[in-house]
DNA sequence: AAAACGGGCTTTTTT
DNA sequence: AGCCCGTTTT
């Protein structure tokens, strides 16, 4: 009856779509072996059975990748399924139950910026400075404590040595303060997830009776907090599905246990294990490149990726003077490719770290070849959107005093540092939020009438606006606070290009509202809210548009482009010798899992590139050629630099699209 | 007391 | 590019 599910799969494809539904199953696919065309058709495959579409969770590692789901398999079956990220998924059950362990009723998300100002908070009350205990440090180590479960309590009880006793004291204040102000951390979404399941018997059982049926994608980089979460769910029933890729789990230090996949089998017994190594991406030489890098993995299950696209053009490898050289060398070909008729979306540029976008930028802008960074500095951490986002989320929440303080002064209105702290010390002694002190200003003897006065036109105006929310769309709200305050008008008078350019993204940041609100629900300030901060920048990349796309190798997972350049191959940049602490082996493995991704993400060309000396966080470095370069067969690679004479365009181009 | 300015530091990867 | 901090200007 439903024939098109099961069209155009593989033998093992096929295996894993029409597995029994109440069987637990692990796929281990191989990069680009049809893994999201398994969990698609799977799901649409159960819904063809008679399972009902709303007993089913789907679940991504990112937005995007959800949201592409979601299309495939309306496209499919033609009905809704709850597809969604961890997070998110945990948002929407607390949303539900967040009442019954203690969580206030409209809790408000804390993302990784707010965190660190609460940290910093907490350090200056314990009489920290930031050099005894830096901030990110301190955050990361939170984080972490949370990605494995542990409350403050349980994480300074496991303290070692007194740097982690004094992470523990700011970990344990933390935590009160955001208490406190009703608001959770991403951590804290996953975490309180199971902590509800742990307590609440029976609203567990009632959410393992509503989602029978649970698939998990990228089952490799979930973490303990996760697993736990998945395990509890599909406890009642062990109808799951898991798909992941061993080689390509590449996010160790965010808490992520390849464990967890490597002993799937053992946590579900009987489950079925289906091995997809064909692969349907890349021609064999990036598949022999691959094969032959993570083969130096010591720690791993043999797996071998195959493809039927033919041999293909062999890998070039540009051996650069500079970082300038070697993204001139990068636009040069990127040019010839553009000249020979493919599109800007149809390539990518892959480095390791943020920092090496620099380079690229400007000799891109000075070629007029529109690009697009994914990530790096994301649109929502520039100061304007954050003093914007800071002064809805004030109005939105009234107990939300990091972002109420954020713009108190935002624009000048001349309450200083020394009006903030009789603010503050007023608010400890009679235990207010930020928002009921400001009503009370006057209270303060302190405060001169010219501060006070301007303290309380602050609150009323934010006392107005809250008043309105609702009645008028959010982009209304946004538009009458930016007359109010003169936001924009302040930057205007500065009259210059940065000032333009914070002006510009602006009114990208009401387009990103006016997308919100015609998705249904107008003036929905809370939502809207709650949507972008689980919103990451791959989440809004249009992989549409005729852009070139930069991005780190972390974000290029699951996607695919037919033309590649990875460049910065260096030893200390990639492999990172940042990334190489403890656990050296380890992490050497996880680069080099880094590294195989970025390379099966070719599905024609590959290119890689160093550089004999870079000038990189402000210093000259002359890096060697990374290992990684001499782990692949040499066969495969065609050596270039600025002085090898151009070949012939013709012997270049031997690539079989059609197959 | 608030605002403006300049120097120094920062970056490994992010849901 | 942003943030912190010390110094100078208003």
């Amino acid at each position: 009856m439903s024939d098109h599910i099961l069209t155009d799969l593989n033998p093992a494809q096929k295996e894993a779509v029409v597995w029994p539904a109440e069987k637990p199953l692990l796929v281990l696919a191989g990069a680009g072996s049809g893994k999201t065309r398994i969990l698609t058709r799977r799901i649409a495959h159960f819904m063809a059975q008679g399972i009902p579409s709303f007993s089913i969770l789907g679940v991504t590692f990112t937005n995007k990748a959800a949201e592409e789901m979601r299309k495939r398999v309306r496209k499919l079956v033609r009905q809704e399924v709850w597809i969604s990220t961890f997070h998110s998924a945990c948002l929407r059950i607390l949303r539900e139950e967040g009442p019954a362990i203690g969580l206030p009723k409209d809790f408000t998300i804390y993302d990784d910026h707010d965190q660190l100002v609460l940290i910093k908070e907490c350090l200056k009350e314990l009489n920290y400075t930031e050099k005894q205990c830096h901030p990110k440090g301190a955050r990361e180590a939170i984080q972490r404590a949370k990605d494995y479960l542990l409350t403050p309590y349980q994480y300074q009880e496991r303290t070692t040595d007194p740097y982690e006793e004094m992470v523990a004291r700011v970990f344990v204040k933390y935590e009160e303060k955001l208490t406190r102000l009703g608001g959770v951390d991403f951590g804290d979404l996953i975490l309180k997830a199971v902590f509800l399941f742990d307590r609440k018997a029976k609203a567990l059982e009632a959410w393992q009776d509503r989602l029978r049926h649970i698939l998990i994608d990228e089952y490799q980089d979930t973490n303990h907090a996760q697993y736990r979460f998945v395990k509890q769910l599909a406890s009642k029933y062990k109808q799951i599905t898991v798909v992941g890729d061993p080689d390509q789990s590449i996010y160790g230090w965010r808490g992520a246990d390849i464990h967890n996949i490597l002993n799937f089998e053992k946590d579900y017994a009987d489950s079925g294990v289906i091995k997809m190594e064909q692969n349907y991406r890349s021609p064999d030489v990036i598949l022999g490149a691959a094969n032959a890098l993570i083969q130096h993995n010591e720690f791993r299950k043999p797996k071998l990726l195959w493809g039927e696209k033919g041999k293909g053009e062999r890998i070039t490898l540009y051996e650069a003077v500079d970082e300038k050289d070697e993204a001139e060398f990068v636009i040069g070909e990127i040019q010839k490719y553009q000249r020979e008729g493919r599109t800007l979306n149809e390539m990518a540029i892959f480095y390791r770290v943020h920092a090496q976008s620099r380079i690229f930028e400007d000799v891109l802008r000075r070629a007029k070849i529109p690009y697009k960074i994914v990530g790096g500095i994301r649109f929502y951490d520039r100061k304007e959107i954050k003093d914007l986002l800071a002064y809805l989320k004030a109005i939105a929440s009234p107990r939300d005093d990091v972002s109420l303080k954020r713009i108190l002064n935002v624009p000048h209105r001349g309450i200083g540092k020394k009006a903030l702290e009789l603010l503050e010390e007023f608010q400890r002694k009679q235990h207010l939020s930020l928002s009921e002190t400001l009503h009370r200003a006057k209270e303060i003897s302190e405060l001169g009438a010219r501060t006070a006065k301007s303290v309380q036109d602050f609150h009323g105006m934010i006392e107005g606006f809250r008043k309105r929310v609702g009645k008028i769309s959010v982009r209304e709200l946004l538009e009458k606070m930016i007359e109010k305050t003169e936001y924009v008008d302040l930057l205007k008078a500065e009259h210059t290009i940065e000032a333009e350019a914070r002006i510009e993204n602006i009114e990208e940041f009401f387009s990103v509202i006016d997308d919100f609100e015609e998705m249904g629900q107008e003036g929905d300030l809370p939502g809207f809210i709650e949507s972008i901060s689980l919103f990451t920048d791959l989440d809004t990349w249009d992989s549409g548009t005729n852009t070139l796309t930069l991005m780190t190798l972390h974000m290029a997972k699951g996607l695919e482009f037919p033309v590649i350049f990875m460049v910065g191959l260096e030893a200390g940049l990639f492999p990172n010798f940042n990334a190489l602490g403890r656990e050296a082996e380890e992490e050497l493995e996880e680069e080099r899992r880094l590294c195989y991704v970025g390379i099966t993400r070719a599905q024609a060309k590959l290119y890689l590139s160093y550089a004999n000396s870079r000038r990189i966080y402000g210093t000259v470095a002359h890096n060697l050629p990374s290992r990684f370069l001499t782990e692949l067969p040499a066969e495969l690679l065609e050596t270039r630099t600025r002085f090898s004479k151009e070949e012939d365009e013709d012997c270049e181009i031997e690539i079989d699209y059609d197959s």
